[in-house]
DNA sequence: CAAAAATTGTTTGTGTACGAATAATCCAGG
DNA sequence: CCTGGATTATTCGTACACAAACAATTTTTG
């Protein structure tokens, strides 16, 4: 814990931000029960469930995937027949994304629990820290200017 | 952003952690300067040069990071000369590590300003909410009965 | 003390992350 | 309209992240 300069570790954001997210991605799969799903997937299914249809790089967008890590995550959610592909007749450059019955229903059952992954994660926190924090780290992961 | 029920991928904590830490690494590969160094690479240097010697597992657990994820991260080190391993003599399975002269002056020239990584990725909030920021994270960083 | 339990480091396999390069396609300015 | 620039999806390469299984040890316990 202690340090030669004042340089501790543990105090350094980018250090407490990686284990935050370490304990939450355990809670997750905790949460997540037997479905094999991991944040990532789950993330690409709720926003394709929003939106209906979109194509893979604009959903990687909205999930704050990079392209080539989308493909992948795209890839085994197609290959458990999760999500359908199709190519957009307007562009041909395009793959036009949206869900199967299966993960419709799939992500309709694990939605209603969504919210208490959050609450488990922030538990350690009283109501209005809960609040703060939230709002705090909702401006440090805004990356520039961000819109849709 | 909107969402059927009230499910809203924004506003989980894992999705927010999740692009803060994105941020975090871009702040930290621009300061990183030429040096190609990860944020792993650069916090196992770190402990290192507070502890002087430990053994692998040992500093995984002071820098959060699983046993085979250390291993890589060590092997890299080790291979590019900044950091040295031997057998611990009292006890054959331990492998101790220490810094190597590169090493310990690498992490001495990086470690004067790692204080400035973490201040951009705070800088979106004032010096009060930064404060409060670290504090809860701190809180939610905590995996479990911590010690050490 | 001897068998059982725990530790240490390694390897394997799957899944993010993301820079960089590429082919196919779209689009805008001249 | 047509050519240079942007966009889309894919692939490659490197580096986490972590579960699971292993061999070599150490430690604990009956």
């Amino acid at each position: 814990m202690a340090a030669k300069d004042g340089y501790i570790l543990e105090r350094q954001a980018g250090h407490l931000l990686r284990r935050a997210h370490q304990r939450h991605s355990a809670i997750f799969q905790e949460n997540i029960g037997d479905v094999q799903l991991t944040p990532l997937q789950f993330a690409a299914l709720v926003k394709l469930r929003d939106l209906n249809e979109v194509s893979q790089n604009h959903l990687g967008r909205l999930t704050a995937m990079d392209a080539a890590t989308m493909q992948g995550v795209i890839k085994r959610l197609a290959s458990r027949g999760l999500i359908e592909r199709r190519p957009d007749p307007n562009d041909r450059r395009r793959l036009i994304l949206s869900l199967s019955d299966e993960g419709q229903a799939l992500i309709n059952a694990l939605v209603s629990n969504g919210g208490g992954i959050t609450a488990q994660t922030l538990a350690p926190l009283s109501a209005a820290e809960q609040k703060t924090f939230l709002d705090l780290l909702t401006k440090l992961a805004q990356l520039n200017g961000e819109a849709e």
